[in-house]
DNA sequence: TAATGCGAAA
DNA sequence: TATCTTTCGCATTA
């Protein structure tokens, strides 16, 4: 009966996107109906690597994980090609299904590989559920590409799924019958999930669990226990602290604890005034507090059943080890450790005084996050991962308003770290002076009481010697225990430095929100253990669809690149040569100025992005527009970004890739993309994010709009395609633009002449050309002084170096490129010739003058 | 308090 | 198929 809630509630929720959103409503019928001895399971089925795969753990997890074997023996064993075909023989030897074309799922249960027809009818709902259970592989345009991981069925349970339904949902969309194996699998995960715990006890780390033999398991594996505190050869077995008498949403059952109750009671209002206040107008069948319900149930069943005695029993494991921990259990191991912090029943901590303001209501989807979060009335570690705009700060103090106890927020720059501070007090009746900045330039004193502080990673994450105070505060934060640890752009915590924070800090619970879970190299995945399971992510698109985000509209175009540069391009043997020389294309140029022209008459706020600072000038200098970059001081980024923000006649800046994280950008509603980093899918996303927040995303068909400028026929078009998978994912199209009607009939389109491209060329080339030898012309020139960081590690005077750079090609004259040749061989010596001062003078002039050139176009 | 050096991230 | 430059924050120095 109860079971037969559960799976209703549990399985409705996702498909509420469904439901509010997009969908097709199509019907299959139960699955039910299938005889299972249709196909003839025994030999097709059996597990191909299971057999060799090495077996370290098989009374917790009898491993399947064909993608631990697969990644262990790749090289040796498998090429893709040849696991794809025989993924391919794999599909035809299964027997459809008589309804098969309305089903969209192939499994293979080889690899735990499914494939999704995003044709099929009843693709929205089939995608909402594998979101929940499988990790995204590839998403094209008809098929996308799924794994079924032991990790993901770990979020999958922590998010409330049971196995049964799992099963019974992969069997309704699956083509073909679901093969046992896979069905065996899911049973075997997800039935060890949530045996062991990893838990924070007085400044000290238990691995904990109720069943001492899986315990004593664990210890056997030598890793582990390498890292236990050996303190006696036993494990410590105490009475359970009572699971039960966890204050549970809408039970009287709540025993012992008063004052927690009456906590929980007051809290359980405020939740539901918000959830009465912001799901209002939606029918409630999936809502929150349902779901809570749901989940709450399911998880006092599980206890119950588990809980036959009232002992756990725990070994306690250094605390600088538990990454170690942690990784081994989730990776080696397959069995993630779980993190719950049953707040309520928290005494040892201080209580936070913090709490909504009563006038603010939260989202549907912030709801929903939180709810996968505390919906068993504890706090789970997790990732929520929300779209740029969509409000993740205000899911972050909600979170620290449902717990109540000290938190600590991190960011990745100060700046952000002031917003925090700020939105903290917006949103909330905290107190401000229990609100905490702790960067370099601002350390405040770490109080005793129940607090909250903002800092930075860097700032936490430090190994060189530390300034006196911010040793003092370090001491204080590592030194007590914090209840919530909110990681703000949560992507970056796997990098060698940052990943620290999680053993440095001690924390009951963790929240880790980004918008974009992606990085180039493969450790996002160590996020499992670092942090947790990814407990929520919005749809892009549904988002935007309903007016939280706004519409936007992203177009590729493609410039060819001129004869001229072509022949160049072809020539060029450095990488950076021809990039840059693809980025300075002429007709890139045009396309870049048509494109400003067509949108401020529009009225659009336009933002242009260029990685490279030398295109970054030349274009905005050419086109006469302001642009911030790395050098630009405080003062003049300021009075750009206000005219920006303010000034009619400012529609247009451009900015270098300082404009990605670091700057808090007034809203913009079009924006050009000329250069960006290789094939970095989160740069694109959060480029995309700086035109989500548009304000007139609610006027009736409004737009903003997104390009990509690409030289056609140079390697920009490869890495633009792997640059827009990520957006694609989600959901988003990008047309391609071949032509911009009318750009030839443009007035004052610029490079129109064979001439000016030419000098425009041969600029190019000769910039090319010093940028590698920057370190040894500064060498030349200054080799007495120390002024100058090492080219190749980047710095502010590099810049201006570059400017120079940019002289020389004025003083070539650059009409001719044999002369150029002959320029570049005798440089050194001519600029060695003048005097430093001049050099310097020049300088001074040159900056003075690039100042004045912004503040006359920003008058 | 502004400039500089350093290390790290993407 | 790996790439490399730009940017940041923190600490120190004058």
């Amino acid at each position: 009966m109860a079971s037969k809630r559960k799976a209703a509630g549990a399985s409705g929720r996702p498909s509420k996107r469904v439901a509010s959103g997009v969908s097709t409503p199509v019907s299959i019928d139960s699955d039910d109906d299938y005889d299972s001895d249709s196909v003839d399971t025994d030999e097709d089925l059996s597990i191909g690597p299971n057999s060799a795969a090495p077996r370290k753990f098989d009374k917790v997890v009898d491993k399947y994980t064909p993608s631990a074997y697969v990644k262990k023996n790749t090289k040796a064993v498998h090429d893709v090609a040849d696991s794809l075909f025989r993924a391919d023989r794999d599909f035809s030897d299964l027997q459809l299904k008589p309804d098969h074309r309305l089903r969209p799922l192939w499994l293979d249960h080889i690899k735990g590989r499914v494939v999704l027809e995003t044709f099929s009818p009843s693709f929205k709902q089939a995608q909402n559920f594998l979101i929940n259970i499988a990790e995204p592989q590839s998403r094209t345009n008809n098929m996308h590409e799924y794994t079924i991981t032991a990790h993901s069925l770990f979020a999958a349970v922590s998010v409330g799924l049971t196995e049964q339904d799992i099963v019974r949902q992969l069997e309704l969309f699956s083509k073909t019958r679901l093969p046992e194996s896979i069905i065996e699998y899911v049973h075997k995960v997800t039935r060890s999930f949530g045996k062991v715990r990893l838990v924070l006890k007085h400044n000290r780390y238990f691995v904990e669990s109720n069943d001492a033999s899986v315990l004593q398991m664990l210890l056997r594996d030598p890793v582990i226990a390498g890292c236990r505190v050996e303190e006696t050869a036993e494990l410590l077995t105490e009475k359970a602290t009572k699971m039960g008498s966890l204050v549970i949403p809408g039970t009287k059952e709540a025993q012992g604890n008063k004052e927690a109750q009456a906590r929980l009671e007051q809290q359980q209002q405020q939740k539901r005034q918000r959830h009465d206040n912001s799901d209002s107008e939606s029918d409630d069948e999936f809502g929150g507090r349902e779901a809570e319900k749901d989940m709450t149930e399911f998880l006092r069943e599980e206890d119950d059943d588990d809980d036959e005695v009232d002992q756990v029993h725990s070994f306690e494991i250094d605390g600088g080890k538990i990454q170690t921990v942690q990784e081994h259990c989730n990776v080696q191991l397959e069995l993630p450790l779980t993190e719950e912090y049953d707040f309520r029943a928290d005494e040892q901590n201080a209580t936070l005084d913090i709490d909504l303001k009563p006038a603010t209501q939260i989202r549907y989807y912030q709801e929903h996050a939180l709810s996968k979060m505390f919906g068993n009335g504890r706090a789970r570690s997790g990732i929520i991962v929300l779209p740029c705009g969509a409000g993740k700060t205000l899911v972050g103090i909600t979170a620290a308003c449902t717990e109540k106890k000290s938190v600590i927020v991190l960011c990745t720059s100060a700046t952000s770290a002031g917003q925090w501070r700020a939105e903290f007090i917006k949103w909330s009746n905290i107190n401000p002076d229990d609100v905490i900045i702790f960067t370099s330039s601002e350390k405040g004193r770490v109080p005793n009481r129940a607090c909250i502080i903002v800092c930075t990673y860097s700032m936490v994450t430090q190994n060189t010697r530390r300034a006196y105070d911010s040793q003092q505060t370090m001491d204080q934060i590592t030194g007590r225990e914090w209840g919530l640890m909110v990681l703000d752009e949560v992507h970056v915590v796997p990098a060698e430095m940052f990943r620290r924070v999680t053993e440095r800090i001690k924390t009951h619970s963790k929240l880790g929100l980004t918008a974009t879970l992606l990085r180039e190299d493969d450790k996002i995945k160590d996020l499992n253990f670092l942090i947790g399971p990814k407990l929520y992510e919005a749809n892009w698109l549904q988002l935007s669809e309903e007016g939280h985000i706004a519409r936007v509209q992203c177009a590729e175009v493609w410039c060819p690149m001129t004869m001229e540069f072509h022949t160049e391009y072809i020539r060029a043997g450095t990488t950076n040569k021809r990039s840059l020389l693809s980025i300075m294309n002429p007709r890139k140029f045009q396309a870049c100025q048509f494109l400003i022209d067509f949108h401020e008459r529009r009225g659009d706020k336009i933002i242009v992005f260029s990685d490279n600072v030398y295109a970054l000038k030349q274009y905005a200098e050419g086109l006469k527009k302001p642009y911030i970059f790395g050098d630009t001081g405080q003062r003049e980024r300021d009075l750009v970004l206000q005219n920006f923000q303010f000034n009619d006649a400012v529609s247009t800046i451009f900015l270098s890739k300082i404009g990605d994280t670091s700057l808090d950008l007034p809203e913009a509603t079009c924006l050009i993309q000329i250069s960006s980093h290789y094939g970095s899918r989160r740069q694109e996303a959060q480029r995309l994010g700086r035109i989500l927040r548009a304000k007139r995303r609610n006027d009736e068909g409004f737009n903003a709009f997104f390009y990509s400028l690409v030289s056609k026929d140079t390697m920009e078009m490869y890495y633009s395609s792997k640059r827009q998978a990520f957006l694609v994912d989600q959901g988003y199209a990008f047309k391609v633009i071949t032509h911009l009607n009318g750009i030839d009939s443009m007035p004052d389109l610029r490079f129109a002449q064979q001439d000016e491209r030419m000098t425009l060329l041969t600029d190019v080339l000769l910039q090319s050309e010093t940028a590698g030898d920057e370190e040894k012309i500064v060498d030349d020139l200054f080799s007495d002084r120390a002024t100058f960081r090492k080219a190749g590690t980047g710095g502010r005077k590099g810049a201006g170096v570059k400017r120079q750079a940019g002289t020389l090609a004025s003083l070539a004259g650059g009409e001719d490129m044999a002369y150029l040749e002959y320029q570049r061989g005798s440089r050194s010596n001519k600029e060695l010739a003048k005097p430093k001062s001049a050099f310097f003078a020049k300088e001074a002039r040159d900056r003075e003058r690039r100042k004045k050139a912004q503040r006359d176009m920003l008058e």
